[in-house]
RNA sequence: GGAGAGGUACCGAAGCGGCCAACCGGGGCAGACUGUAAAUCUGCUGGCUUAUGCCUACGGAGGUUCGAAUCCUCCCCUCUCCA
């Protein structure tokens, strides 16, 4: 290979980095680090970490992920680190309130259903994949200790969260001033070329390097994304706001969340998700942004986009006729969950029992007194009529229970 | 160690002896409307075989009182200032 073809394989390279990415700190060191593993044929080492912290990822966890996965296919060996020890402590990154430390069981629970989920969007089978706790439970209190005096206080403030409390007089515990030295030391352990990272995380990453020179590491590059807008339009994308779209969540869950963003963050969906992966469809959201294109079509397009990479094109359409009938036809879904009743000595059950009864995964109704409240409210319907009486009793035979818009219930009462 | 402020429902925040299952805002749920599960508007938002009834709930444990989220005592936790 001569030097010209290099240089620009390089540039290749760190393009598609670049991409998407909100900012890339150490990219000339990069870009000459890259040149002597190309000439040793040494892949760089790509770290991304993930807290087990809760058991579900979501759609903006997708896009370090994908980023990851890109890395993965210019030949550099991806590293999905699980912070199974970190969790413990419980990240206070953007959070303006401690969050309270996981037990190890729950961490252990969560770290399994991590590999499943991350498997859904890139060939897990290639990854490193690895756990904090690896290095962490064997770390002596000296050597904690003397990790510790490679940073200061007046440093840690200065992390965006931190300063914010600080200021506001809310409590900062002492161990949540230890997450970012774990975290730094993660890269130490991993010697890891560069760290992936959502833009929160910016204060962490950068830190690692500094933590990794003290070590006697080269320092890794860092190359943030963007955090991606919740369902509400207004904050990042968290299931702990409730407004997250899960990996795991059903083709028609998924499709609908996706319809009822608001039309304004659609291009901004659609570019921090793209990855290079939809620029066949780049114009149409552009124009989109400039006012021009239907929206309601152009949000099918998306939901069908976004569904396709995480279930597949066949649940993509699923998604999309779901929607269509259920929610903009206010019909009937094609799979309706469906339970029976076994009557006994009795002619009829009450409404009232089958609503609160677990009949599928979750009641239609939480308690008695919600359900009065729904049906008092028209939330509920039996066949198609509307069903104030909580008392109505269902004889024998099968009903089409509906609670709200999008719960159902075909009951065989027998 | 000392002085002060504070801990209220999912979150924020009122209430400071009965009218408090607790104002108000956010969130959530339901209804209307809509291209949409968006926006907007309206209602609801502890549980109990709906009851001028009972139970649980205002950091925890006791106490005063006919009656306490509200008063007293002790304890736990957070913040500030001083040492």
């Amino acid at each position: 290979m001569d030097s010209e073809a290099t240089l620009s394989e390089i540039d290749r390279q760190i393009a598609i980095m670049r991409d998407g990415s909100v900012d890339f700190y150490g990219e000339d060191e990069l870009r000459l680090r890259l040149q002597s593993c190309q000439k040793e044929g040494r892949p760089l080492r790509v770290k991304l970490g993930m807290d087990p912290s809760s058991p579900d990822l979501h759609l903006g966890h997708t896009v370090v992920l994908l980023k990851l996965k890109r890395f993965m296919e210019l030949g550099h060996t991806p590293i999905f680190l699980i912070g199974d020890f970190t969790a413990r402590i419980g990240d206070p990154s953007g959070k303006k309130k401690t969050r309270p430390p996981l037990t190890e069981e729950e961490v252990q629970e969560n770290a399994q259903t991590y590999t499943d989920q991350v498997a859904r969007i890139l060939d897990v089978e290639q990854v490193e994949v690895r756990f904090n706790s690896e290095w962490m439970n064997e770390m002596g209190a000296a050597d904690f200790v003397r990790l510790c005096s490679k940073y200061t206080v007046a440093r840690l403030l200065e992390r965006d969260d931190f300063a914010k409390r600080f200021e506001a007089n809310s409590p900062i515990f002492t161990h949540e001033f230890i997450y970012p030295f774990v975290q730094s030391y993660d890269s130490v352990a991993l010697e890891a070329d560069v760290e992936l990272g959502g833009s929160d995380q910016t204060f962490n990453l950068l830190m690692a390097r500094e933590i990794q020179r003290d070590y006697g590491q080269p320092p890794q590059a860092v190359i943030t994304h963007p955090l991606l807008v919740g369902t509400d339009g207004r904050d990042k994308m968290s299931k702990s706001l409730g407004n997250s779209i899960g990996i795991t969540d059903a083709p028609e869950q998924m499709y609908g969340k996706v319809m009822s963003l608001p039309d304004a963050v659609m291009p901004e969906y659609f570019e921090i998700l793209s990855a290079g992966e939809w620029e066949a469809d780049g114009e149409a959201f552009k124009a989109f942004r400039e006012g021009v294109g239907d929206p309601m079509a152009l949000k099918h397009r998306l939901a069908s986009l976004i569904v396709e990479r995480i279930h597949g094109g066949e649940a993509a359409q699923a998604g999309a006729a779901h929607f269509k009938q259920v929610v903009q036809g206010k019909g009937v879904p094609d799979n309706v969950p469906e339970g029976q009743w076994a009557l006994g000595d009795a002619s009829s059950v009450p409404l009232l029992e089958v609503l609160v009864a677990k009949i599928g995964e979750k009641p239609l109704a939480a308690s008695r007194s919600e359900a009065r409240r729904l049906a008092s409210q028209g939330g509920i319907s039996v066949d198609g009529d509307r069903m104030e009486d909580i008392q109505h009793p269902l004889p024998a035979g099968t009903h089409l229970i509906r609670v709200g818009k999008r719960r159902f219930l075909r009951l065989r009462v027998e």
